[in-house]
DNA sequence: TGCAACTGCGTACGTCGTACGTAGATTCGG
DNA sequence: CCGAATCTACGTACGACGTACGCAGTTGCA
């Protein structure tokens, strides 16, 4: 498990929960729900968040709000349309400054590290599909939102809408390669450095310098500067710092003056 | 399901069956095998082909083998391993062409093209994890050939793992992008027209314009502009403009004389 | 030729999501 | 105010899945 996908079922259905327009107006007979669908949803998250996307099953979460495992049924189609739903009310609950700064850049910037903020404190996150959400409230409000930081920079709306892509795509592939990272090391019950103990001669009787000479050295200097194969926090740093440095050139400016950049300097093998 | 993460078991059995080192130094006593880890990875890539890596059950594809279920694990330790498998033989399988141009730019494009063709040819791909796989043979000789594109560019050793890195993840975030809009539109059994035919009243009656004026005036035209709310081949080529000139950035050179770009311009409401 | 090692495979278990049917609670029509 | 219509909550059960475990049979070596 561990994945998604939305709404085998009616899509209609799902947009009308999204939009918690489940028509109450009809005969109301019966019982009454015991519960509401955003409790139903906001038990699934704090479960996704203590335990991860795979520990939200309709059993355990039917168990977590007391009811019988198919009760769940009454106030959501099924496990995908949950994690809309759930997707959805995070969106929903980002905070959306007022920005204060007219330089576009700035404001981007701070719209990559808010969503890489939702990444980190919802971290099965990455394990969700949300390039493709269907069309809900806190999507939509998400949207308008940073849209409006690339407001005024020059674009035509088609970029505008391209460009917030790229960034959102960008920090969400940081997050899933940090999430991927934190589970193979939560699998593997050892630290990156165990690891590397127990695996260095394997893989250097494997990888000769001489058959791969530039990777062994690039791949040494990366290992020895991050302490690991992969560094989430200096990969989203740099990549973010690409990322907007290429959205300057398409608005015709030139980047910045250099703020962090290290100096471009070839390692001695 | 349609997940991965990698070895749950002994890392350095997996390491092993990468690297093809399953010791027949031993006895060798009892039945030969009457397969090789090959024709198992080979079959398997297959059926994911054919079927997405959800087909790929350990029944179905010893099924397609002719032989009992439980008998794949004599050559495969799990189904996490035999997606590892998969993989770096995929990687190993890649052309690695001469380069015939000095310009970084061109290799780097090039090497971009090449990922997202293999994503293409292998629609599964997107369902896992490429970003940390288990260092195999492919993988290393893929990272090799890589790294290549970007020797003599002026970068240090990190920076050059690091572009790197940045640029293989934009493509494995358009390609997961592109699998997601298919997924949905085949699970949804309507075309985007269809769909958005659809829920249009709805949507409508939900995001107006006044609450959300830059989502509904950039939305519609990127959606006119697109045919669908997301087109991932503009996307793609949208991004990796803005990924390789963010890398120009860094090598202190302005980007390339705009040769496809569109000029920015205003749509007016 | 016997024996011990090692392979291939069958059975079975514990998960999961969820289809389906039933019983009971509730409100409406008269 | 009461029967009937109707909706909710829930229990049982099914068919997937990955794979632990143990047995039987085949093979190489002494």
């Amino acid at each position: 498990m561990a994945s998604h996908r939305s709404s085998a079922g009616d899509p209609t259905r799902t947009l009308e929960l999204l939009w918690r327009e489940a028509a109450p107006l009809k005969g109301q007979r019966g019982p009454k729900p015991g519960l509401t669908v955003d409790t139903v949803v906001a038990t699934a998250v704090e479960l996704a968040d203590a335990e991860g996307l795979d520990a939200v099953t309709m059993r355990a979460l039917a168990g977590k709000l007391g009811i019988a495992p198919m009760g769940l049924y009454t106030y959501v189609p099924g496990r995908a349309e949950l994690i809309d739903l759930m997707l959805d009310g995070l969106y929903a609950g980002m905070a959306r400054r007022k920005p204060k700064t007219r330089d576009w850049r700035a404001r981007l910037e701070a719209v990559a590290h808010d969503n890489r903020a939702l990444f980190t404190k919802h971290a099965w996150l990455a394990d969700v599909s949300t390039t493709r959400p269907p069309l809900g409230p806190g999507q939509l409000a998400k949207y308008e939102y940073e849209l409006q930081a690339l407001e005024g920079a020059g674009l035509g709306d088609v970029e505008q809408d391209a460009a917030l892509t790229f960034v959102l795509g960008f920090v969400e592939s940081c997050a899933r390669a940090a999430s991927d990272m934190r589970a193979a090391r939560l699998e593997s019950q050892m630290s990156d450095a165990t690891w590397w103990q127990a695996n260095a001669p394997l893989l250097a009787r494997m990888s000769d310098p001489e058959r791969y000479p530039t990777a062994s050295r690039v791949g040494t200097a990366a290992g020895q500067a991050h302490g690991a194969a992969y560094n989430p926090e200096h990969a989203f740093r740099f990549g973010l710092e690409r990322v907007l440095d290429g959205l300057s050139a398409l608005m015709g400016q030139a980047p910045p003056p250099k703020r962090s950049r290290t100096v471009a300097r070839k390692t001695a093998r």
